[in-house]
DNA sequence: AATGAATGAGTCTTCATTCAT
DNA sequence: GATGAATGAAGACTCATTCAT
């Protein structure tokens, strides 16, 4: 007695489903180095049915960066819409992706696995890389408006990205070293914001 | 006719410096995944010479963790010493800390990549560990001390360790992604410091 | 669909076997000096199906070796209960021993191989000696025994002992160089009892 | 001022025999597993200076083969030539060999080693074999003769054989393994004569 | 759809051999 | 004649990927 089709189609989505979210653990930890026997481990399913699902590791990374991308693209797209004086943006921006950062963390992780991993491929590289360079357009652009209006600090605006940008980053890469400091000491958005406020 | 003893060891003292030099550059990047390879096509040398130097791989990195670790001490050492008021110790131990970051990158790097790297020695994790613990310890007790005189912002210290840690970290990594960036828009301390400044 | 459990866990024991077999063989001949390829061609399998079943050339020689301390337990055992004048029980002693060498010469081999290759580990080679010295004590016992009973030639009864043992593990070598002649003119225990008769 | 002639080639001739001498210890422990550094170090001379006396290792082997190839036909040469009958001949033929053996356990063991190793080029195999097969061959036919006489036992002569150099090859080992046993109860030929004595 | 046994290419390490001095 | 630094091929081991059931 075969099963139906719904049935089918619905084990299938669950164990890609279950597969991915292991996938995410292991590869924001391990980026390439995560081996499929991890993956297939953490998933809890068999080490041959990972390669069902998945033509290969590439194409794990893939989905997991494509989700990436997608909710990235998403993030800004929101934010190109927030009204309000530069300062106010700015606050919200970053605000909303500290709040990202530390509710996700694995998804940020991911996010710098892509671009340091030179087993990674290229283009993906590329598109990761573009849309973080979305953001910090975005981010420079207000910096700069914002100075304009007395909003934020006098200063060179590309060294207030790198410095935010660094300081989000880090934060991150907490969540693997110290779970304990990240959770119970995140800092608040303020501290960050001081950096660019006057 | 042989050569002379100060010759070789000339010779053997240069090439390790070489080795050392490219395995510097490669495992800041690579971290362990670094391949011995790698290592002897950047050392200009050939792949069996890197072992008449170095037992194996661990022991490559072993010697720049103790290059690590004996500057780190010394860094910390003369931190201690520094006279002032708390504020002003902050200020000196944070600006040192980030001129040590961009004049040498890969020494911070590769820090992380210890701490990160489940295929390094215990060990050296844990000596490491250790280390960055030591300076958090003396950052965040200054900052108690500099609240106290008003010279720091009032809110919880681990949290503004946390940030400028982070921070510190993440301005290495860039080093890795866009040395571009790095070199030319490298934050001034100011910029940091008003992360704990009133 | 899967294979059943039980189908896994057969094939399981049988290339475990399979790899084993071939291992003898070739360890026996080659000592540590055998190759995993050449085990693996051997066994039939591929290179990396050996170290599915084991985890590296060691163990695959400690499996062997732990075989052997097992059947040569039991088989010393079995000596020490055998009633009769201790020239019987020499008789006895060295015949079975014979026996077992003419049957399973990689048995013996591998014991040699043991003793004299430094790479292997000297855990090893402690135990393997150890029970080979058990052997060696039991039989200069009987026949300083039976040289009270006069069943047993007048002399040095370590130098007999080293004469019988010395021609036990040459036989054992003989399979190795001239198959032939080890198996078409084994030698009549007769031949060999002769040494410590009178 | 260059050295003389005779001054150099006397130097080249003691090199040469220190290498030599260094390699019996080596090879008849290792066999070809020796290491030309260990043979360099064993014979008190830099690495790259045993490459300017020996093409390379199999050279070193050959040259220790040579002799052996050389004694040994001397050794069986003069065994031909003893007078007495079957029985006074095979005594003295094999306590000669039994003598040779306690005194240079390695030219022994080094003749088992070109049997065994499999790197050994197949034409030293088959010199040296043939080698040993001619003092089998004296052996068996002295045997034989003997029993014609009654001054051998009867029995298989190949059989016989096989035990005799069973137990020449093995107390050889024994050198190996135990230089003490070796040494100090190294049998009687009596011992060994016993096998083929009536 | 699922399982895990099987394969082999890539990397680490050793060591025979070559080469510059 | 002598030295030891340099090279690279061979063997151990890991792990992504394929395959039989």
């Amino acid at each position: 007695m075969p099963r139906t089709e719904e049935a089918n189609q619905r084990i299938r989505e669950e164990q890609r489903a279950k597969i991915l979210d292991a996938a995410w653990k292991i590869f924001a930890k391990e980026g390439m180095a995560a081996t499929m026997a991890e993956i297939a481990t953490a998933a809890n399913v068999s080490y041959g049915l990972v390669y069902r699902y998945f033509t290969n590791k590439e194409a794990i990374f893939q989905a997991l960066v494509e989700h990436l991308l997608q909710h990235g693209v998403e993030r800004i797209q929101g934010l190109l819409e927030i009204p309000g004086t530069p300062g106010e943006r700015l606050d919200f921006m970053i605000s909303k992706v500290l709040e990202a950062r530390r509710e996700r963390p694995e998804f940020f992780l991911l996010f710098y696995q892509v671009l340091n991993d030179k087993t990674v491929s290229e283009d993906f590289r590329e598109r990761i890389s573009r849309q973080g360079l979305a953001y910090q357009i975005m981010m420079r652009q207000l910096i700069v408006e914002g100075q304009a209006t007395g909003e934020i600090a006098a200063g060179d605006p590309d060294q207030m990205v790198n410095a935010v940008m660094a300081c989000l980053d880090g934060l991150s890469r907490l969540a693997l070293r110290d779970l304990d400091q990240f959770k119970n000491h995140f800092p608040d958005t303020e501290i960050i914001l001081r950096m660019i406020k006057p």
